[in-house]
DNA sequence: ACCTGAACACCGTTCAAGT
DNA sequence: ACCTGAACACCGTTCAAGT
């Protein structure tokens, strides 16, 4: 039973979990194929059948870590909290949360590629984006903001995690400062 | 005259040079030492005289991003723009313009280190960020902003110029939607 | 369909040696 | 002080071959 192949259908799933787990722990630099499939017990062709390149598992990898967050920044509008700037903070620390315990992932989620990404990649961005784009539209509605221009704002409130999260990230504030500014930046956007 | 040391003194200027021009046109992956060191015309050892590791080669060149950067924000706080909303748009469109014409240089800046930076790279974003505390300042001091806390419109600023950054260098959002986007954050900072 | 293992070209880094 | 060139370990990628 235990016999050769140790992996059958889920040694994608394996790559991929053991590299974001190296991702978070080493950064991008200690990232190879070769050590994941070390790691994995197989020859180091073998993530050749599911990944055709290095960059395809990073493409993969940035896919999983946009529907998290996604999933994430959906779960809070399915959330019972009656005040919409509750949930607006609550997308946004939960993006924040994000940028700290995954700082490499995220970076390479926003990464400037070079081709198009492929079609997953972008279903996935694009399901974070909608979210967040959901979330606005809902306070908007709720008449916790301005009706002005709803995608602008969308844009605007994307913008502003981004901006912090990538703040966090480099290091040039505190994850506590990042808590803070998202608060100061909602109450602009609330009251405006 | 024109014998063995090509260069002489200025090695370390041309290597970053050609480094500056690779991250432009092939991102960071196409960037090796040994390919510099080849396109330089010297051994693919010499490089280590100037750079101990790629990393120290790394921080250099967004040493020189933030030294730029942070040189076009001062520029505009000493140009003759009496509107300090004005200065506001120049020096954030000057930021969403290093971004387009220099993404991967811009996400090097914003990576997250593993380890702490070097001086000099710590000195140089101090610079920057320093520089756009300054243009905040000197808004506040003219009335166009809220005294309210300048430290924290200063972050905020920051993190509104580098997230629409991101969004631009990572293609979610056009050069043009980035600076719609800048007029949308200074109405709403300059409103409240 | 998935994995093995040899092969190739390229790379970062180290270091003794040259000038 | 700066550069050369050999050496080492590691990597991504390709591909014929196995099961």
């Amino acid at each position: 039973m235990t016999s050769r192949p140790f992996h059958h259908g889920n040694l994608r799933a394996v790559l991929l979990d053991q590299a974001e787990q190296t991702l978070r722990e080493r950064g991008i630099d200690a990232l190879s194929l070769r050590e994941l499939a070390r790691k994995a017990g197989v020859s180091h062709g073998a993530p050749r059948s599911h990944f055709v390149d290095r960059q395809s598992l990073l493409d993969a990898l940035a896919e999983r870590g946009f529907n998290r967050l996604a999933g994430e920044v959906e779960a809070v509008m399915a959330s019972d909290a009656a005040n919409y700037r509750q949930r607006l903070r609550a997308a946004a620390a939960a993006y924040v949360h994000f940028a700290v315990t995954d700082a490499a992932l995220l970076d390479l989620m926003f990464t400037a590629k070079n081709g198009n990404p492929p079609e997953g990649l972008r279903a996935a961005s694009g399901r974070l984006f909608a979210a967040v784009g959901d979330l606005i539209d809902q306070s908007i509605a709720a008449g916790e903001l301005e009706p002005q221009d709803p995608h602008r704002l969308q844009l605007l409130f994307a913008a502003v995690m981004q901006g912090i999260a990538s703040l966090v990230t480099s290091g040039r504030i505190s994850a506590q400062d990042g808590d803070s500014l998202i608060d100061d930046a909602i109450s602009l956007l609330v009251r405006a």
